[in-house]
DNA sequence: TTGACAACATACCCGGTAGTATGTTCATCA
DNA sequence: TGATGAACATACTACCGGGTATGTTGTCAA
C-alpha cells in the first residue's frame, strides 16, 4: 500500500508534533508542559493538535511508543548474537547511542514509565500504558536474558539478577539526564561517551577486563 | 538558647508538615501535587500549610534543604579518613543508605535539581534554589576530590572524571527510584541493599577487587 | 467551478489549584 | 480573669490549562 500526498502530509505534521512534544516533555515534564506550549513551539495553536491527537497523554502515549520502536530497532541487529558477553556489548552500545541521539523520546519514556509506576493514569489511559509498559518490560528482558547467559557462563559476576538489571539500566540510561550536546561535536565524540557509559556498566556487572569495544 | 514550649509544638507541627510534602512530592511530583493534598494527608486544611509556609515554593525548599542536610551528616564521619578508597567506601555507603532509609527527601531534591536545571523556577525562589544547587554541588565534590585521590593513587581507573562521578552518582542515587520497602525487612536488609549499590558502584570506577566491605 | 473535506485558527467553557481574607478556639501571661 | 496571639479551619478569589465548538482557507476530485 502505497501513501499519496495527503498522507504523507498528514504523517509529517503529525511526526513534527511528536517531536515538539517530546522536547516539550524533556524540558518541562509532562504536568508543566501545555498544549499551548507544544503548539507555540510549533508556531501553531491548539488547533493543529487536537486536530491530529484526542488529548495530551494521547500524544505523550504516542511518543512513548516511538521511543520503544526505535530503541527495538537500534538493537535489533545484535539480538541473534550468539556470545552472550559480545551480544551485550552491541546491544548496549546501541541503547547507549539511542539515549544519546534521541534524547527527548527517551525522556519522556522514562517519565511514562514513573507516571505508571505512580499510578498517575486516567482508567482509559491504563489500558494503553500498560500495553506500552509491557514493550519497556519486554524489551529490559532481551537485556536480563542475556546477563543470566553471561552469568552462568562466568563473564559477569553478581549476585541478585534483578538488583544488577536496574544498576545496569540506570548507568545505560543516565545520558538522558547529563547529556547535552555541545558545538562543535562529531559523531565520534558521540560514540565516546556512549563507550564510556557501556564500560561502566560493564564493569559494574563485574565483567571481565575490556577485550574489545564494539 | 532553649526552646519554649511553644517553639516545640511550632517545630513538630513544621516537621510533620514536611515529611507529608516530602512523601506527596515523591508520590506525584512537585505540579502535581497540590497543598490540599499535603494537607489531606495529614488530616488538615490548607489554613494550617500557609499559616507555616509562605508557599508551595517554600516548602519544597525546605524538604530539599533538610534532605540536603541529613546527606552532610550521614557523611560526616568520614570525610576525614586518609585512605581515599576506604574513605569512598565509607561514604559510598553512607550515601545510599540514605537514598534508601530517607527516599521521599532524597526524591524531592533530585526533582528540584532537574528543575533548577531546566529553569522551572519564579525568579524569588532562584536565588533560594542557587543556593541549595550550591550546597548541593559542594557535597558532590566531597565525592569527587575522593575520585581524584583514588585515582592518582591508582584505586581507581577512568579516563573522564565529570563522566565517573555522574555515573558513581546515578548509581548510588538509584535506589530513589527502584527501592522499595519490603514487610518484614530488617537493618541488615537494608545494609545489604546499600552494600551491592556500593559494589556495583565501585567496580563501575574501575575500583580493584573487592579488599574489604564497611 | 463547485462542493466537500482536510488542516488548521479562534473563541469559549469549566474544573482544579495557589493563594488570601476572615473566622474560631485554646493556651498563656500580665 | 480577661486580653492577646498562636494555630489552625472555612470561605472565597483569580488564574491557568485541557478540552470543545465553531469559524476560515486552501486543495482536490468530479
Amino acid at each position: 500500500m502505497t501513501l499519496g500526498v495527503r498522507e504523507h502530509v498528514q504523517e509529517s505534521s503529525r511526526a513534527d508534533i511528536l517531536e515538539a512534544a517530546a522536547n516539550c516533555f524533556m524540558e518541562r515534564g509532562y504536568t508543566e508542559t501545555s498544549i499551548d506550549d507544544v503548539a507555540r513551539s510549533l508556531g501553531a495553536t491548539k488547533g493543529r493538535i487536537y486536530h491530529h491527537f484526542r488529548s495530551k497523554a494521547d500524544i505523550f502515549a504516542e511518543v512513548f511508543r516511538v521511543g520503544m520502536e526505535m530503541n527495538y530497532a537500534a538493537i535489533e541487529p545484535y539480538r541473534a548474537m550468539s556470545d552472550p558477553v559480545a551480544r551485550w556489548r552491541h546491544m548496549a552500545f546501541a541503547h547507549a547511542l539511542q539515549m544519546i541521539t534521541t534524547k527527548p523520546f527517551q525522556r519522556t519514556v522514562w517519565v511514562g514509565v514513573k507516571m505508571h509506576l505512580r499510578g498517575a493514569t486516567t482508567p482509559e489511559q491504563r489500558s494503553v500504558f500498560a500495553e506500552l509498559i509491557e514493550y519497556r518490560t519486554n524489551y529490559g528482558n532481551v537485556f536480563r536474558e542475556t546477563l543470566v547467559e553471561g552469568r552462568e557462563g562466568g563473564d559477569f559476576r553478581f549476585d541478585d539478577l534483578s538488583i544488577a538489571n536496574q544498576l545496569m539500566f540506570v548507568v545505560l540510561n543516565s545520558p538522558i539526564f547529563w547529556y547535552s550536546p555541545r558545538v562543535g561535536e562529531t559523531r565520534a565524540d558521540i560514540e565516546d561517551l556512549a563507550r564510556k557509559v557501556v564500560t561502566a556498566a560493564y564493569r559494574g556487572l563485574g565483567g571481565k577486563e575490556e577485550p574489545s569495544t564494539p
